[in-house]
DNA sequence: TTTTGAAGTCTCTCC
DNA sequence: GACTTCAAAA
């Protein structure tokens, strides 16, 4: 199927400008001949391989057993890889029995979509998805045979750390006498554990030693929660590897089913999987050797989730008789960016790949902006975006990166007062709003009602209702089995009756609806809004653009055929923002992309700008913990930079008026990884300080400027 | 026991 | 600013 991301509407959420995307399968065949014609074989001998270079050509068309494409920035890494794909079809093999698998959902859509174009249709029935998804559809199969029940529900990281908290409290660790990791670090040791398989008491060693000393109370915890999880039916993101893995491992009888499902096993961006993925490909590879990894060492940026590129690395040991193919040629960037980068990336510790080279000569040198402080820096890239767009860039071939999603912020107001349509990936999430995961909490407990996070979220939402008597009730319905109507038979203190005699009134009706059809699950949260809504509206101070977010989560349940189709597809494709099918129309895909550095991985602009080029902001002072972390800093700003085709222009501010150290400027320095090297292949650039200066506090006429102003905080109010 | 207000903390990357 | 934690009031 064609997947078509098509930017429809924008939205707010608490504040932050969203786009809308969505994914509509297209199945007008003449899109199809009109993209097909442009890599069609032209003389009928090479298939799917033409149009590609001798190395790329040789990964695509290579036959049976293990391959490793190392493939740096723009050498065609995504385009070999679909080519692969439509060489294994024209030989034969059946596409269901091919499996794709990718790190972010991003890129599975990219690929599944180009794959279509190329070899057209027989491409839909290619498997494809990242690691998790993939994983979660194994699951729901076969997961009973490994006492996992059918109807699990699906943690974000965010419940995870919930559950953990209460294991935390539960064992007592939670009294502040004695300093205890909080429910975020345990659950960040907790998930490196399991996929890094490195015990404990190194994790705490490494990143923790303040807690070492906790590392008997810390194994408790991790032990509770397992145990809660599987009592109450929950699975975090890591179970989900970790029961493909175990199944393939353990379950003999079991993993020759799993495996047996494909014949060749395809996998990008090798650089960031970790070793729980490694256990895993090896597993799924028992009958058969057809896998094919590509990566590039130099891009590897996800070492926070455990990735580390030893897998690539051994990949040819682990496999043997690995054919090993290097894409070099970059396709994508002119020289003078391809030196600025290279030059970047050579001052890494470790480092395995060689530099990129292109014929594409020409071109500006990149360019080093300097602006005196943020506003000018806002004011100079929103300018040459238009006068790139003047000349004939269309927005959606400009995008602004940027270290974190916070750092966009200054741009994303300056943008909106302009009317310059952006998407804006990466950043806060739809589903991590707390007002979406309220009303989530209600269909979870309907799905799963042994769903201990969700009940205990619902229960404090109630008027009346606090902690001690949430867990009151939790007890009661514990002792009840966790039966629907274990609700009912709590008694709550006086103060909540009311609320208690509504909530059960509510789960009474919903349970009594009708049974799943087209709406269902639109219909109910119709329902818990009549109840939510007025909560919702006494607990925020702007209730509306919260509101609005509710209406846009009814539209997406609109589109899926259960509650629990529903529900775990949120946990693991979580839209960007929704759709909206009244409005459509193509004009409005021209838009600007703002995003993370993390998020831009694996795409490419005609412009591309990096804003914050600032120590403490790329790299991000939080993580300059360690010289493996700066040298992951560094491997992302050589993302970032080699994201662009033409023109690149990094900008940092001198000044920068920081809110942490008090109300007053401090200067800052250019980050670390432009040195006088790379600085030396760049073209300087003064940014001229925006004409309007902000107006005072009291005379605040401007009101772009004003409205900056209190989105900062900047005068105090 | 819940609510409320004030003080304190911390800002990341993704499935 | 957003969220958490803590102490005091209802």
């Amino acid at each position: 199927m064609a997947i078509e991301a098509r930017v429809v509407r924008r939205h707010t959420l608490s504040g932050l400008a969203l786009r809308c995307i969505f994914g509509t399968v297209s199945d007008d065949p003449r899109l199809y001949a009109a993209r097909e014609r442009e890599v069609k074989p032209r003389d009928g001998t090479d298939g799917a391989a033409s149009g590609l270079n001798d190395a790329q050509r040789r990964a695509a068309t290579h036959g049976e057993g293990p391959l490793l494409i190392v493939a740096g920035a723009g050498t065609g890494k995504t385009r070999t890889l679909v080519h692969r794909v439509g060489v294994l079809l024209e030989r034969g093999v059946r596409p269901e029995r091919i499996l794709l698998l990718t790190f972010t959902r991003r890129s599975a859509q990219e690929m599944l979509a180009r794959a279509e174009r190329l070899v057209g249709s027989a491409s839909r029935h290619v498997h494809g998805g990242t690691f998790h998804a993939t994983a979660h559809r194994l699951l729901r199969r076969f997961g009973e045979q490994a006492g996992l029940r059918p109807d699990f529900t699906i943690m974000d990281q965010s419940d995870a750390e919930d559950l953990m908290q209460f294991s935390r409290a539960r064992l007592g660790f939670g009294d502040r006498k004695k300093r205890f990791p909080k429910k975020e670090t345990l659950q960040h040791v907790y998930s490196r554990h399991v996929n890094t398989d490195i015990p404990v008491g190194a994790l705490l060693r490494d990143e923790y030693p303040q807690f070492v000393e906790h590392e008997d109370e810390i194994a408790k915890v991790f032990a509770d929660y397992t145990q809660r999880k599987q009592e109450r039916n929950l699975v975090d993101y890591d179970d989900l590897l970790l029961f493909w893995a175990t199944l393939l491992e353990q379950v003999p009888a079991l993993a020759d089913r799993i495996a047996g499902l494909y014949d060749h096993i395809l996998v990008d961006e090798y650089q960031d999987t970790n070793l729980l993925q490694a256990r895993i490909l090896r597993g799924m590879c028992r009958t058969h050797r057809n896998l094919t990894v590509v990566g590039d060492d130099a891009q590897s940026i996800y070492s926070f989730r455990g990735a580390t590129i030893r897998n690539i690395l051994d990949f040819p040991r682990e496999y043997p008789g690995t054919t090993v193919v290097a894409l070099e040629e970059n396709y994508r960037s002119t020289q003078p960016i391809l030196d600025t980068s290279n030059i970047l990336i050579s001052r890494a510790g470790e480092r395995h790949t060689k530099n990129l080279y292109t014929r594409r000569t020409g071109g500006d040198r990149p360019w080093l902006v300097t602006a005196q402080d943020e506003p000018t820096q806002t004011r100079f890239v929103v300018d040459r975006i238009l006068e790139l767009h003047e000349e004939g860039t269309p927005l959606r071939e400009i995008a602004v990166l940027f270290r974190a999603g916070y750092h966009s912020a200054d741009l994303e107001i300056e943008l909106t007062a302009r009317s310059i349509p952006f998407d804006k990936w990466g950043g806060l999430k739809f589903l991590e709003a707390a007002h979406v995961k309220d009303v989530l909490a209600f269909l979870r407990v309907l799905e799963n009602p042994r769903d201990e996070v969700s009940w205990y979220r619902l229960l404090l939402l109630m008027p009346g209702i606090g902690e001690a008597t949430a867990r009151n009730a939790m007890e009661v319905m514990a002792e009840h089995a966790w039966s629907h109507a274990s609700f009912g038979q709590f008694t709550p203190p006086p103060r909540a009756r009311a609320a208690h005699q509504a909530l059960v009134t509510l789960l009474d009706t919903l349970r009594s609806g009708p049974p799943d059809d087209e709406g269902a699950v639109a219909r109910e949260i119709a329902r818990v809004r009549v109840l939510y809504d007025d909560i919702l509206r006494e607990k925020y101070d702007r209730p509306d653009p919260r509101l609005a977010d509710l209406d846009q989560l009814q539209v997406i349940a609109g589109g899926y055929p259960s509650r629990a189709a529903f529900l775990s597809a949120l946990a693991l494709e979580p839209p960007q923002g929704t759709q909206d099918l009244g409005v459509g129309s193509d004009s409005e895909d021209d838009t600007l992309v703002l995003s993370t550095a993390h998020s831009a991985k694996g795409r490419e602009w005609d412009a591309v700008f990096v804003i914050w080029a600032v120590d403490g902001y790329f790299p991000l002072s939080r993580a300059l913990g360690s010289d493996d972390q700066v040298d992951e800093e560094r491997r992302l700003m050589y993302v970032a930079l080699t994201r662009a085709r033409n023109h690149l222009a990094v900008s940092y501010p001198l000044n920068v008026y920081d809110t942490r150290r008090g109300a007053d400027y401090t200067f800052d320095q250019v980050s670390r990884f432009l040195d006088r090297g790379v600085r030396g292949t760049m073209q300087r650039v003064v940014a001229e300080p925006p004409a309007a200066e902000l107006p005072a506090p009291d005379a605040a006429t401007a009101p772009i400027a004003d409205l900056r102003a209190m989105m900062k905080g900047r005068f105090g109010v």
